[in-house]
DNA sequence: GTAGACAATGTAAGCGCTTACACGGACCTG
DNA sequence: CAGGTCCGTGTAAGCGCTTACATTGTCTAC
């Protein structure tokens, strides 16, 4: 005890082992599969274990055992109350399961999703999480090659074979559309969130092209406008909606936080919803319901999303198997933001 | 698990030495500092890394250069958005840095929590983000022992020595409660997280109790309800503080998820807000501008929080010097839901 | 022309862990 | 009681990288 340097020795597993009397084999058998190890040595170990303080080292171990016990996850952004909801849910079940989780965000931008992809594998995630479908066929390329398991969420569609877990957005937003048609509505424009990189939005749009063609409306009557994700974008897409098209007697938008918008827009204007005007939203967070009036909305169970997306991709990095795609139900809310066309 | 082919090798470093005719040595520093390398062989290793698709490997780098370039936070939940946009920005921010973000929640849990740090840093966090000061004193001295520096956000208070990025809860409140009782309000309740784990909240409703002591009521007086973080909770409580202290006239809430479900609460049970009595929330999210009436509320700039948290606590990973803990500053939003006393 | 300085690169020793294989003893079987 | 099993543990070879130190070559100064 007196020849002890002072300085801050982070205790290793030859550190345990010499403590504990055994060989540093036995120290990680102890750890990893304590089973395989007598009982009285074992205890005799994790007393070591635990005077000592010992933590593994987490790079050592994952240079040694080729796995990292870690899952990424890119998702556009927190901001968005969806992500962060089904995300919480996502890294509750892999704390469950003995992972970490490892984030980054890509800005509803594909390049950075593409680098951010990378960055993740190079850190070594065991498997990744990613949000939707669309992205370049090389990033799919970079992942098999590096046989990278990952899981799509938030959409389904059952002509891919990538893993995935989510919904229908096709057909919860027609579900949706045939509803507000059978309201009477005919004049019917959208809010989307920019199409070209979101298949979740491009989903949705579709599925309202969809019941108006089966109305025998024409879908490509559709008045769209494309706008981020935002409260204020919504507003102003609806102020160019009334300006571009003022006929038109529902709005429905591709999710809930444009919806607000577009309700707010209303207020000012001076139109009554449901009376003068419906909008419906999806995805049906708290402040569908706190909106005035309460928001008609697509119900989406983004926690339970999130938290069986972490047991299929536990699962995919365990046996790497391509296991069924799941598709989850969605319902719809309705309230009072929709109405009989005026 | 181990009967997996390995179909394609993932390449090493050894393997771009070879294929650029030059030793490890030169590839690591061709990737590091590349200035102590010639530029022809530079260009030629780094085509071979392109050729190759070469990534290093995390886990060895880690181990060999006792970094990882990773944070680590542990948050209550992303439920919060207050802390999904906090963390958003501080993730956005340690990007920009090359850094990744190892994310772990405990559930507003002391001994979740003290078990994530503990992960986080086995797993090789370069730094840690914390919310609040509050934590057993081990928590801290294990990681003075491992010397991973930490910083707290959301809380800031002169007194602790801990780095920290956030804002004075007590004044905060108190500076709102000040306005509270300058429109009237003697009979005052209070609806707050579960403080004893949450410095958060113990310093707000402290606010509040100091506004009280120098308006010369009695802070004792103070009706205080502890609820779980939630709308469902707030309705609840709000309905509570009813039953006990019918003669409230000011509800005050630690935050504003709480306050709306205050607000709720108050509409079923045909209470008008302001005119009957007054509720004030914490935050300044979107739904307090959102709810009706709309809310009065402290506004806390968390975007900046998050990302200036991200560039201390980079710093304070490389320079492993305390610098100054920052305060900011928040303001009070008032709005419609706070009126004088009826 | 030679010593010394310096720049570019190579050599090889780990970093802390996992795990294939080796080893010895306890227990069976015939 | 010899031979075979099995079980618990030890030995030691890496995992892919960084980096201190060694080596070689080039240039300058006298």
């Amino acid at each position: 005890m007196d020849d002890v340097p002072h300085d801050q020795p982070v205790p290793t597993l030859a550190d345990v082992a010499r403590a504990a009397n055994v060989s540093t084999a036995t120290v990680s058998r102890c750890l990893n599969s304590p089973d395989r190890v007598v009982r009285q040595t074992r205890e005799r170990v994790l007393k070591a274990v635990s005077d000592l303080g010992y933590a593994p080292n987490f790079g050592a171990r994952a240079l040694a055992a080729r796995q990292t016990h870690t899952i990424g996850a890119i998702i556009p952004t927190m901001e968005n109350a969806v992500f962060a909801r089904g995300i919480q849910a996502f890294q509750e079940e892999l704390v469950r399961h003995g992972k970490t989780l490892l984030i980054a965000s890509s800005a509803y931008d594909e390049t950075l999703e593409a680098e951010q992809i990378r960055t993740l594998v190079a850190r070594g995630a065991d498997g990744l999480l990613l949000i939707g479908y669309h992205r370049e066929t090389e990033v799919y390329e970079f992942l098999r090659k590096r046989s990278v398991p990952s899981l799509v969420a938030w959409s389904f569609d059952a002509a891919h074979e990538q893993p995935a877990i989510g919904f229908d957005n096709v057909n919860a937003m027609a579900a949706l559309a045939r509803l507000v048609i059978r309201q009477g509505h005919r004049k019917i424009a959208c809010i989307s969130a920019p199409i070209a990189t979101n298949d979740r939005a491009r989903g949705r749009v579709a599925g309202i092209r969809l019941a108006m063609s089966e109305a025998g409306l024409d879908a490509d009557a559709l008045i769209l406008t494309q706008t981020p994700y935002d409260i204020e974008n919504g507003e102003k897409a609806f102020r160019d909606i009334r300006a571009r098209a003022p006929e038109t007697t529902a709005v429905m938008c591709v999710n809930d936080v444009l919806a607000i918008g577009a309700l707010r827009s209303a207020r000012e204007m001076e139109l009554r919803v449901p009376e003068d005007i419906s909008v419906t939203g999806f995805d049906d967070l708290e402040i569908a319901l706190l909106a005035e009036p309460a928001l008609t909305t697509v119900h989406v169970p983004h926690r339970e999303m999130g938290r069986r997306a972490a047991s299929m991709l536990i699962q995919l990095v365990k046996s790497r198997e391509v296991r069924e795609s799941v598709e989850l139900p969605t319902d719809i809310r309705i309230r009072r933001s929709l109405g009989p066309v005026p």
